[in-house]
DNA sequence: CTAGGTTCCGTACGTCAGTACGGAGTCAAT
DNA sequence: ATTGACTCCGTACTGACGTACGGAACCTAG
C-alpha cells in the first residue's frame, strides 16, 4: 500500500495535479487526511491504490461517454448495491453511444464524398457548401 | 427569393434565432441590411435562400465535428477558392472522424461487457469498478 | 391608432470539464 | 538551517457553444 503524495496520484492516473483537486471538489474523489511518517507537522494527503483504481475507472468511463455527474452516480451505486440502477445507466450510455456511432460514421461519409467531389473536379469553386445541405442530422450527445 | 425575418430563418434552420445572432457575432452568418417592402420606416432585417444554405452548411458541418471556427475558415475559402487549404482541412477532419470512432467503438464493447457481467452475476456487488479499469483510452476528440 | 408580438442589440449568465494563480504551509536534501 | 520543490486551498479564468434578459424600436391586425 505505497503512500503517494497528490503528484504521484496524478501522474499514475494520468492526469494533472488540478484535475484531482477538481474531483474532490466535484465529490468524485476522497479527500484523504494529511499525515507524514515520522508524525512531526501536519503533513500532506496520501493516497493508495484504491484512489488510483477510482482515478483510472472515471477515465475509463469518461471516454465511454459519461458525464462527471453520471460517474459520481456510478461511484456511489458501486458502494451500495443498486444494480438495476447501474444497468439503466449503462444501457442509456449504450443507446447514446450507438446513437453518437451513427452520427459520426454517418458524417464520416458525407465529409469523404466532399472532399472526393473536391479532388475531382478541377475548374470552379471547391463544392463545399453545395455538398453538404440536405442531410439535418442532429448530433444530440458524443 | 423569399424575405425571411430572423425568426423564420431560425425555423428553418432548426436552430434559435440567438443562435443566429450568435454566429453573426462569431462572423459565421452576415448580418443583412435592414428594409421594409413599402419603404417606411428602417423595417428589420432580412434573409434570403443564400442564408439557409449557409446556415444548413454550419449544422451539417457542425455535425461531421468542425468547431465554429473552422467553419468559419471553410466559408471563406469557398468564397476565395483556396481548394488546397479545403482539402487540408477536410482530410484532417477524416482522421480525427476516424479516431473518434474507433474510441467510441471501443467504449461502447467495453461497456456491453460491463453490462454483461452486471446482468449475469447475481450476488456480490455489480462489477462496475473492477470491469472498466485498465484501459487507459484517450479521447481526443468528438 | 393602439395593443401586443417581433426585432434589435448589448451584456450577462449557463454548462462541462478543466486550468491557472498566488500566497502560505510543508517536505527533502544539502 | 536554508534552499528549492511540492502541497494546499480558494478563487478566478478558459473555451466551446450557446441561452437569457431587458429596454427600445418596429411591424401587423383589428
Amino acid at each position: 500500500m505505497k503512500a503517494r503524495t497528490v503528484a504521484i496520484l496524478a501522474r499514475e492516473g494520468g492526469v494533472g495535479v488540478e484535475t484531482i483537486r477538481f474531483y474532490q471538489r466535484r465529490g468524485l474523489m476522497p479527500t484523504p487526511d494529511r499525515w507524514s511518517s515520522d508524525g512531526v507537522g501536519a503533513g500532506v494527503r496520501r493516497y493508495g491504490d484504491e484512489d488510483v483504481r477510482r482515478l483510472r475507472f472515471i477515465r475509463s468511463a469518461q471516454t465511454a461517454g459519461f458525464t462527471l455527474e453520471e460517474i459520481k452516480e456510478l461511484l456511489t451505486l458501486d458502494a451500495s448495491d443498486d444494480r438495476d440502477r447501474a444497468r439503466a445507466l449503462a444501457t442509456e450510455r449504450l443507446a447514446a453511444l450507438d446513437r453518437a456511432i451513427d452520427v459520426l460514421v454517418e458524417a464520416r461519409a458525407a465529409l469523404r464524398r466532399l472532399a472526393g467531389a473536391c479532388a475531382a473536379t478541377e475548374g470552379g469553386p471547391c463544392p463545399i457548401i453545395a455538398a453538404f445541405q440536405d442531410q439535418p442530422a442532429q448530433l444530440s450527445e458524443p
